[in-house]
DNA sequence: GCGCTTGTTAAAGT
DNA sequence: AACTTTAACAAGCG
């Protein structure tokens, strides 16, 4: 799930249950998961305290009470889960910090594309590795540079995070559907007003999905997101999500850059 | 059992 | 050289 709205809605979690404990322990069932060695991350924060929090797109930063910064990346499925007793520990909560109030988070990593590490410099690390403005504080003339300079579709170019960070896969067809582009529209040869459409259905779509704390079955019945087959959810009849909200015309499946994209043939024509 | 998956990136291609 | 596309990653789920 963590796409900016659900790295948010960590974020939050975080503050609110773990901030200014003592973390006296680190367990870590794979090291596959971790971009800094395990001795070295155990030494590095044992002893210390998550002290704030930071989130650019889809990366969570956990500052701590030390000249360097604790990085979550959730991959495709990871969370967070607050618990206390051995009992409770959540499947899959490969690593887990252990805190001095006897509470523990576990980082849950289904599918091991998670990622924890530490880094010394958050804008270092984000320069380094081409992210972009955060979705929620993008300028409409930095959208406008970074999406005319690219050869490749919207869609494409709205899931590079080096374009603007946090969209993912469902955020940007529902971005595209909000603003009425085609997801396969060359990306350099969009005007102004379809930039400024796309533009404000980032800001739309972000805030709507954190509101709700990325909960998709609570989301509006005018969004496109119920047409995924995971969550029909708000309609009692079953067909209902295959049809456009906008105008009930079959909603179409395709691939674009290689995942699956979804989309109205009348509302975002070719 | 088969195909699909909300992300990223190394490798291959242009 | 620089940008774009593709395949691969791992494992759970329906």
């Amino acid at each position: 799930m963590p796409e900016l709205p659900e790295v948010e809605t960590y974020r939050r979690y975080l503050e609110e249950t773990s901030l200014h404990q003592t973390i006296t322990g680190l367990h870590v069932e794979d090291t596959k998961l971790l971009t800094t060695d395990y001795d070295e991350l155990r030494q590095k924060i044992v002893g210390r305290q998550m002290v704030g929090t930071r989130r650019v797109g889809k990366n969570l930063f956990v500052l701590l009470d030390a000249p360097y910064v604790l990085h979550l990346h959730f991959g495709m499925t990871g969370g967070l889960a607050y618990f206390r007793h051995d009992e409770d520990t959540p499947r899959f909560a490969r690593i887990v910090f252990f805190l001095a109030s006897g509470f523990r988070l576990g980082f849950l990593c289904p599918r091991k594309f998670e990622r924890v590490g530490l880094v010394e410099d958050v804008d270092a690390h984000l320069k380094r590795k081409k992210i972009a403005r955060d979705g929620l504080e993008i300028a409409v003339s930095e959208l406008a540079d970074a999406l005319l300079r690219r050869k490749t579709s919207a869609k494409v170019a709205l899931l590079d995070q080096a374009t603007v960070a946090g969209l993912g896969n469902w955020i940007v067809d529902e971005v595209l559907f909000q603003a009425k582009v085609h997801p396969e529209k060359n990306a350099a040869s969009l005007v102004p007003s379809q930039i400024e459409r796309l533009h404000a259905a980032i800001l739309l779509v972000l805030q709507t999905a954190i509101a709700h704390e990325a909960a998709y079955g609570r989301f509006p019945t005018s969004f496109l997101i119920h047409a995924r087959k995971w969550d029909a959810s708000p309609y009692p009849d079953k067909n209902a999500h295959r049809l456009c909200p906008r105008c009930a015309t079959d909603l179409q499946v395709s691939k674009v850059g290689g995942r699956t994209t979804y989309f109205c043939p009348t509302c975002q024509p070719a």
